[in-house]
DNA sequence: TCTAGCTCTGTTTTT
DNA sequence: CAGAGCTAGA
């Protein structure tokens, strides 16, 4: 499989042969949208391969899971698995949480902290404002993790924050408690023996700042680092790039300052912007020929993005057909604009012979899917939404990790929070707060305290103290299932043992079928996990190493089916990186793109620009916008506005509708406009336009889709051929019975040889 | 201690 | 409109 350097490049174009080739020192990638960025990427790393560089000493940063499992599977085909294994290839956050757990001691942690999610994170604030007494209106947990969290991203610790600028803004915000909350904050998480997302940066940046000598450890073993989408990094992630870079100078990070629009989480597009201030000596390239789209989507995303006055000056083209031009459309409601969609998607399909998977609707916030979802209903269209209420958002799923957080770390105060009394076991929120109360008196973690009442002189009746012991006991079994057996098992008889399931079991309502499959989906993936662990040597993989990923996985990470036949729906920011033959953007409004939040600086007007530019530029041959005239918006119909970003692209790219009533219209030579919208109403049914459809079926979505393989299990032997959802085509080889199940290997064409329990995994039957 | 039903309120994007 | 929080009653 090996290739040599020059087989690497040979398929590349000149400007993209001289990014790749050029690794003496620091450089800058500038990559226009659909200019081929991962290519370049993947063959920079194949090629330092192939020039001798071993693939230990590669790190290679990205901003999701997806992008870096997708590049390591691109290298893999390129140079194999067994040296893609070998690259330290993942996002910031789980690159540097294993440092972390490695150099755990030096920062005096225990190496197998928990990691505080968003929702854990802010329940923490919460309880903090509750117990300083502070008004819970004001002080509003997203406000003041917002904060903390921008501090954390400066690099600035709660100390700091004292005599920080900071402070000065939270006093005119009238929140000036800010800074007790965040000293309460980072005492609570030690206690808890946990990081959220952004300590993971800022504990590795202290230390590689406060050890010398373990950054020199990192610094000689990433000889070469690679950060992709640059124009995302926040100052902690910026320097700690800096930090490993320091030494050698061999950084390559590549970027698309059009592209930013992640400003909310802290990424701040100066850093590519000053790049070369950093690395004086810094080469850059600049990728501009775009190679996804028609010249009249890029046309109509460049003449939109020059109306943004900070950005650096190049200039995306393409030498791909006209196209057809970028086409408006207008609705009266947003119900009917869920209807043209779903019409023009239809329309599209028959003339062109596109399939679903052709087309995506993309749109600014995730409340916008539900009538889009309704109008795709009624029109039999199927659709997969993306986003939302993610997999590991679900309720019953962080019950089921909260068992297994608190069993890894019983000092993890939010997993026991959540599930003391869940199922119910009678420790209501009187005796919560007594526990409460005495943990903190103690100095001790509140699952001592339950495993002890009595020691602590905890107030309560017999009767509730056992109830509590009975609690810590369980717990205490499964702390010792967790060191001693591998995650499957491990999670398998938490689960079974919690109560979980006997409490969905109680009675069979739709709801808790549902949260019923989506437990066997976590341990589906659990076994999963194993598998690939084992595929990689390790035989023993625990549930503390799964945890440890898990913590980091969004929903874009959860594994669906490629081939899945299906129109995708999901919001501009998760469609970054993607590409599609058909683009539809909903909701190109006043006050919802650019959102009402973003009108009143520059500055954020323009990453809305920019957000729209994203959402253009995913299109490969055809691209709609649509905007309604009235909205639904807190229970009350608003009038609405088309977008003034709209009226940003050149009139030579765009089809406006008939009654198009931006700014474009006054000058607009109506003569020239096809007819075509009305066309598109009278289509409609509108005695269909009504949404009917109980709301429940939007959540039982995921659950009703599930393909459970679980009637053609006994039609399984080997030499069975089958269609796996997420591995395609493969055959059966061996069948061996495991734990009530049935372990199945299975050679696949593309996905290598894999073992399956027959429970779960989901696939059909080819022959 | 639990739950059903009421009122209130707030609205973006997510590693 | 939907989710959170609160209250009354079981």
């Amino acid at each position: 499989m090996s290739e040599n350097s020059t087989d690497i490049i040979s398929d590349l174009s000149s400007s993209q042969k001289e990014a790749v080739m050029y690794n003496d020192g620091p450089s800058l990638i500038i990559a226009g949208a659909g200019s081929g960025k991962t290519r370049v990427l993947t063959c920079k790393i194949a090629y330092l391969l192939s020039m001798g560089l071993p693939p230990q000493n590669i790190i290679a940063l990205t901003f999701t899971n997806k992008a870096a499992r997708e590049m390591k599977e691109r290298i893999a085909n390129m140079v194999g698995y067994k040296i893609a294994n070998r690259l330290s290839m993942g996002t910031f956050h789980s690159v540097f949480s294993r440092i972390l757990r490695q150099e755990a001691s030096s920062l005096n942690f225990k190496s197998d902290f928990v990691i505080y999610d968003t929702g854990d994170s802010k329940n923490t604030i919460k309880a903090i404002v509750k117990e300083m007494g502070l008004d819970e209106k004001v002080y509003k947990p997203s406000i003041v993790l917002s904060r903390i969290s921008f501090a954390k991203n400066s690099l600035i610790s709660a100390p700091a924050y004292y005599s920080s600028k900071l402070v000065d803004n939270d006093f005119f915000a009238k929140i000036p408690m800010v800074k007790d909350i965040y000293s309460a904050y980072v005492a609570k998480l030690k206690q808890s023996s946990a990081l959220d997302f952004d300590d993971l940066l800022y504990y590795t940046n202290v230390l590689f700042r406060d050890f010398p000598e373990i950054k020199e450890k990192y610094q000689s073993i990433f000889q070469y680092i690679l950060v992709d989408e640059y124009q995302d990094v926040n100052f902690s992630q910026h320097l700690l790039v800096k930090f490993l870079a320091e030494k050698h100078h061999r950084v390559c990070v590549v970027g698309d300052d059009a592209q930013s629009i992640y400003s909310f989480r802290g990424a701040d597009i100066e850093n590519i912007l000053t790049f070369q201030q950093t690395y004086p000596e810094a080469r850059v390239f600049k990728l501009e020929r775009n190679y996804r789209s028609t010249q009249n989507i890029v046309g109509a995303a460049n003449s939109l993005i020059a109306k943004n006055k900070n950005r650096i000056k190049k200039s995306v083209f393409s030498e791909k057909e006209f196209g057809s031009k970028v086409s408006v459309l207008s609705a009266y409601s947003d119900i009917e604009e869920g209807f043209i969609i779903a019409n023009q998607i239809i329309r599209l399909k028959e003339r062109n012979q596109y399939k679903w998977s052709d087309f995506a609707v993309l749109y600014r916030t995730n409340a916008q899917s539900r009538l889009i979802e309704d109008a795709f209903r009624k029109n039999n269209i199927p659709y997969r939404i993306y986003g939302g209420v993610s997999f590991y958002q679900r309720k019953e799923v962080k019950d089921v990790l909260a068992y297994i957080r608190l069993s890894i770390n019983t000092d993890d105060e939010e997993a026991f929070k959540r599930i003391i009394n869940f199922p119910a076991r009678g420790i209501g929120d009187t005796t919560l707060s007594k526990v409460f109360v005495t943990a903190k008196e103690f100095g001790s973690s509140l699952f001592d305290v339950a495993s002890n009442p009595l020691n602590f002189n905890l107030s309560v009746n017999a009767g509730t103290a056992s109830k509590l012991t009975g609690f810590a006991d369980m717990i205490q079994k499964f702390v010792n299932e967790v060191h001693e057996k591998d995650a499957y098992e491990a999670a398998n008889f938490i689960i079974r043992n919690s109560g979980i399931t006997t409490e969905f079991q109680q009675s069979k309502t739709a709801e808790n079928i549902s949260s019923l499959e989506n437990i066997e989906e976590l341990l589906s993936s659990i076994f999963q996990y194993c598998e690939a662990r084992r595929e990689e040597g390790i035989e023993t993989p625990t549930i503390i190493d799964f945890l440890s990923e898990v913590s980091l996985l969004t929903d874009q990470d959860v594994d669906k089916s490629a081939e899945d036949e299906r129109v995708t729906l999901m919001t501009i920011h998760l469609a970054k990186g993607l590409e599609f033959k058909n683009i539809l953007i909903a909701g190109v409004e006043e006050e919802l793109l650019p959102s009402i939040y973003s009108t009143e600086n520059e500055k954020s007007l323009e990453e809305e620009r920019r957000l729209f530019y994203v959402a253009i530029t995913r299109a490969e041959e055809n691209c709609f916008v649509s905007y309604s005239k009235t909205r639904f918006r807190n229970g009350q119909m608003k009038y609405t506005k088309s977008s003034r970003f709209i009226d940003d692209i050149d009139l030579e790219y765009v089809n406006l509708p008939n009654d198009f009533n931006g700014k474009a219209s006054s000058i607009f030579d109506f003569s020239q406009q096809k007819p075509s919208f009305f066309k598109e109403k009278s289509e409609i049914n509108t005695s269909q336009v009504l949404p009917s459809y109980p709301k429940k079926l939007v959540k039982l979505e995921k659950a009703n889709t599930n393909s459970t393989s679980n009637q053609v299990n006994l039609q399984v032997s080997v030499g069975t051929k089958i269609q796996h959802e997420r591995f395609g085509i493969g055959e059966v080889t061996a069948l061996a019975e495991a734990a009530g199940d049935m372990r199945i290997t299975v050679k696949f064409e593309n996905a290598g040889e894999r073992v399956l329990l027959l429970k779960f995994a989901k696939f059909t039957i080819v022959e």
